[in-house]
DNA sequence: GTAATACTATGATAATTATCAGCTTTTACC
DNA sequence: GGTAAAAGCTGATAATTATCATAGTATTAC
């Protein structure tokens, strides 16, 4: 089997590519073309024009906007199974955001048009497109609550057992996903110094372990219960 | 002309329901029920299973959610042409957002049915949803990074030139929609007292002047270059 | 292997923002 | 039209968070 083939790729499964018909994804498959990324190496940038999507097979992107005061704010982290820059492609306007790799990807990048072209005649695509989107929107909202309402140790806290659950953890118990304390400070909106020193104060407090820049859950209730504002 | 159809309701224009056909738009008026909901009223709550979308023919509305602290965050202002309850119907889900009046409303409640078949047989009523999400997307983005990346003051000076383009201004310089400080505390996610005192601030600056709850923008040029950090 | 560079860490301090308390003004309602 | 309730306002203070400075530690490049 030509796992190199859309038709036979298990990714596909958890995407709005699966309600594409035998032949559009064939036609997909044959546009397509196959990228790895080094952690570090951006996708595309904030302002770009995107002439296509790409779908993550593996890895993770941090998807961030540059804010006025040039830090830049991370707003998503898209991991296998992920199509990035759908918003853009279908609203026809240049990225609202950058893409960059926060460690090792391989990525398809599928060119616009078999997109456009499914969007128009496909309702059962459309759809599916609309649903995940729907899906995003709900979480940005959330986002947006949890950004003005909650403390940065809660988010800091939060963000953790975020990466948990989505990201899982690596033999020895450490989060999976390691990220700088910078991207960190990113994900929650802080300063880096302040998210390494809420860092710290959690090792203190046993609520995590660290080794280098990996972190361990240690206490994942009372990570939750601070979270929540107990 | 009746009005009160939809084929004639100039909002239409407004929102994606001008992609539906003749037949479809028929088959939505005939279903649709007319609402006059009193300012300060509710439309749906948070955690409410909705059973169709309201379309905004006049007024606004502050679609909320409450966070752990008990202080409701203002996501978003809903005023006429809007779809509101769009993103639970299509995600099936119950609504992450609860929706009171801010001014008198007019709104028309379009049951679920006549929106979930268009959406399945209609490609280009689905697309032109898909689209309008697609920029509330990207609305959501902005609002992420203002949140977490801009000062309070930063944020109210914002919301002001906001409530000014999106709802303009009545004959004697006023901005046309009225909230309470405690909604504007809300929409940019602080403390009451904390809003109160920076609106008195900007007073003093001579960037805005107050009658009452009614607020003018008086030096748009200063507000903005506060807005935008300088 | 070492120098250069980026990242992590911590202290001191300043700025921002929240909270609590008390007061005045406005609004709503009988 | 009077009164209760709600909303608006201000001061004092505490808590949170950012900024600046500095130093240690890890990574990378040559």
């Amino acid at each position: 089997m030509d796992r190199s083939r859309c038709e036979n790729c298990i990714v596909r499964q958890f995407n709005s590519l699966r309600a594409l018909s035998k032949e559009e994804l064939k036609k997909v498959s044959d546009s397509k073309t196959s990228k790895t990324i080094k952690k570090g190496q951006p996708l595309f940038e904030e302002g770009e024009k995107l002439n296509g999507v790409y779908c993550v097979r593996d890895g993770v992107s941090k998807l961030s906007k540059l804010s006025a005061n040039g830090k830049d704010q991370i707003v998503k982290l898209a991991s296998k199974g992920e199509v990035m820059g759908q918003r853009s492609v279908i609203a026809e306007e240049h990225s609202n955001l950058s893409a960059v790799a926060v460690s090792d990807m391989e990525v398809c990048f599928i060119p616009k048009d078999s997109i456009t072209t499914s969007l128009q005649k496909n309702p059962n695509f459309t759809l599916e497109v609309l649903r995940h989107m729907a899906h995003d929107l709900k979480e940005a909202d959330d986002v947006i609550v949890n950004m003005s309402q909650k403390t940065v140790k809660q988010r800091i806290a939060e963000a953790f057992l975020y990466l948990k659950n989505n990201f899982g953890e690596d033999g020895d118990g450490f989060l999976a996903l390691t990220l700088s304390r910078e991207d960190i400070a990113n994900v929650v909106g802080t300063a880096t110094e302040s998210a390494i020193r809420i860092i710290s104060e959690f090792k203190k407090k046993g609520l995590i372990h660290t080794s280098g820049k990996k972190i361990g859950i240690e206490d994942e209730r009372k990570l939750r219960d601070l979270a929540e504002g107990f």
